[in-house]
DNA sequence: GTGCCTATATTTAGAGG
DNA sequence: ACCTCTAAATATAGGCA
């Protein structure tokens, strides 16, 4: 950041070097997959582990509010941050929860689009695991669908018939995207390798054998 | 780079510019202190709040692990971001702590009673939850967007395209579906409020027959 | 592992729709 | 409210101590 124009300052021990040679390659771009040299991957860990601890204290520095925050590392090693503490953040969800006060108003809206939503992420989690990320997102899908009497949520009144057009069209597009997810699957299967780089044009003979069984279709 | 003479004034030796005015004044440095006003706090929460939970998901994707994080906004109101959830990093503390495992930070474990009864009771952490991942998956699928028309979607067929035509469907369809969404979200939220009342019944074609009691969003 | 350094990549404040 | 745009402020990858 001070780095003015001619970028000259790295010559602390004043050891002179080349003048217009960049000193060092910083910042570079990085893939978004898994570090793979267990190095690196602490290392990122570490530093970005403390941004967070940072952008979190700012957020409650600028706005108010309470925070809590658990990581667990890699190697399952838990860190946490808190403002003013993880035991108050989470004190305060249960107190929330026991008087029924502050979440209520917020629950009970939301829980209809909730449902709206997860039927949406259900669509992230398949497109994520077709790319290879998030693969663990399954979990919580799980866990979701297990929300207590999910038809009951839809008794909400609800203003127009477009509306119904509108979830119907919804519905006709999860399936259309199961069935392309399913395609796609298939065709993964077979050319798993080549398929890190999205871009890359990866074509494969028009029909698969078997690996239907892969991707169990829902939604 | 370096804040040079800022703003106002683009003319280097006091004669006028034409086309070095700027557009806009660009993200501008803030104190460390509470915002005062109202509605900017307001928008700088769900700004950094966003900003967040990406850094979290990127965190999580680059080096692996487990996040959980609980924010009460300045008005109250519980978001969570988690990988794999909430839940399951709560239980993972947990379960360090029943093990007697290293805790690095051991003030965390009301967090997981506070979740057990979330999760049961009421489904705004859920909720959050995906609103976070939503948010998340939409910007990364929105890099490669450009949405044909929507009918054509439809009939497509699908047996002859190539794994990119078909990955590119995929964003469309994505792409499509969180638009849809957001048509039935702005819905909801507005005839929910003209019926705020308790108990209202409205039946719709398909589904249960009565709802629990409704209120207005806000954050 | 932590801390510093630079050169970039990313985030976001402010203003408009 | 939520998205877009822009320019400036930050965060951080890759090195080194």
């Amino acid at each position: 950041m001070e780095a003015n124009t001619t970028a000259t300052t790295y010559n602390k021990s004043n050891h002179k070097q080349k003048h217009n040679k960049k000193q060092t390659k910083g910042k570079q771009k990085i893939e978004m997959k898994m570090i793979q040299d267990d190095d690196d991957r602490l290392i990122t860990f570490s530093k970005r582990r403390s941004g967070i601890y940072k952008k979190a204290s700012e957020l409650v520095t600028l706005c108010g509010g309470e925070i809590g925050l658990v990581i667990f590392s890699p190697s399952g090693k838990p860190f946490s941050y808190g403002h003013p503490s993880v035991d108050v953040v989470a004190k305060r969800l249960l107190l929330d929860q026991a008087t029924g006060a502050a979440t209520s108003d917020a629950a009970a809206h939301p829980i209809v689009e909730a449902h709206r939503r997860l039927r949406i992420n259900n669509l992230n989690q398949q497109y994520n695991d077709l790319f290879g990320h998030l693969e663990t997102e399954k979990e919580k899908q799980k866990e979701l669908l297990k929300m207590p009497a999910p038809d009951e949520l839809w008794a909400a009144p609800i203003e127009g018939l477009s509306l119904d057009e509108l979830n119907e069209r919804q519905r006709c597009l999860e399936e259309l995207h199961a069935t392309i997810s399913n395609h796609v699957k298939e065709r993964l299967t077979r050319s798993l390798n080549s398929f890190n780089n999205k871009d890359k044009n990866v074509s494969t003979p028009a029909t698969a054998p078997s690996s239907s069984s892969l991707f169990s279709k829902r939604i």
